[in-house]
DNA sequence: CTTTGTGCAAATTCTTTGCACCAAA
DNA sequence: TTTGGTGCAAAGAATTTGCACAAAG
């Protein structure tokens, strides 16, 4: 059975040759879909894949999110994440403990972008902080 | 004559000693609304403050934002950046100089916490980014 | 005095770089 | 072969920490 089989299509329709590792991490973000850090997808592969490095992830990050594969989130002050949705909507970022969430469903004109300005401006990133459910107890 | 007469006032409305330090920094970052980051705000300052550190500028900045009188901002992905307008307002910044502005007359809206959510929603960053005017040249 | 603030140096963390080796076309 | 991909080790940059000294009340 081939369970990257999406993940090899993926890459190869953003012009990315789907190396072991690049299928690998992909297939990961298609799975998890928690905007994990370099450092979560590397420790998450490590132990299927001995050899695989940080500097490979890093690498990797890098040319899907240039291709236009994923997102590179602005969220979270410690580590750059990643979110394989591109489409449009919004993240929430739990202070308490840092996990971040999708949020959807927000109405479009959040995302629509300003024209009156002297900038060419071509994305926009909304987030949201506060608690999340599991830790509003604590 | 005080220039800095207004940021000791509005450290104190903020329930922060103004310290010389501190009071310097304030002054600054009313003076140059620029979105300094750490770095930016130390080598402003030090040429006049010789002995200022970069540690109390971190420390500083942590108070600030602790007490509610400035706003960290999450947009630029190689520092933190500050904002003693802690309004309603949104950032852009550009992708080739690095530079934040601020972008106002916004519909209010955007502002607006989604309620629908599982989460304690406490404050909303709306980023966006391309290119500058100064930089469409280039 | 006693508490709070400051600042140096060292440590930590995240990310990037240089370079040699490996793999695929 | 030749080009591009991988991975180790070292370097770099931003931030934090430990601790001693200074300042303010």
């Amino acid at each position: 059975m081939h369970t990257s089989l999406e993940s090899h299509q993926y890459l190869r329709q953003h012009s990315i040759k789907p190396s072991v590792q690049r299928t690998a991490v992909m297939d990961y973000l298609m799975k998890n879909r928690t905007h994990p850090t370099v450092d979560e997808i590397y420790s998450a592969l490590s132990p299927s894949m001995p050899t695989l490095s940080k500097t490979t992830v890093y690498n990797t990050m890098d040319i899907f999110v240039e291709k236009g594969a994923v997102r590179a989130l602005v969220i979270d002050e410690k580590n750059s994440r990643y979110d394989v949705d591109v489409s449009a909507h919004a993240h929430f970022i739990c202070k308490s403990c840092g996990k971040v969430f999708d949020i959807f469903n927000l109405k479009p004109v959040l995302f629509q972008l300003p024209k009156d300005t002297p900038f060419k401006i071509d994305s926009v990133e909304i987030s949201y902080s506060g608690i999340c459910d599991s830790c509003k107890g604590n």
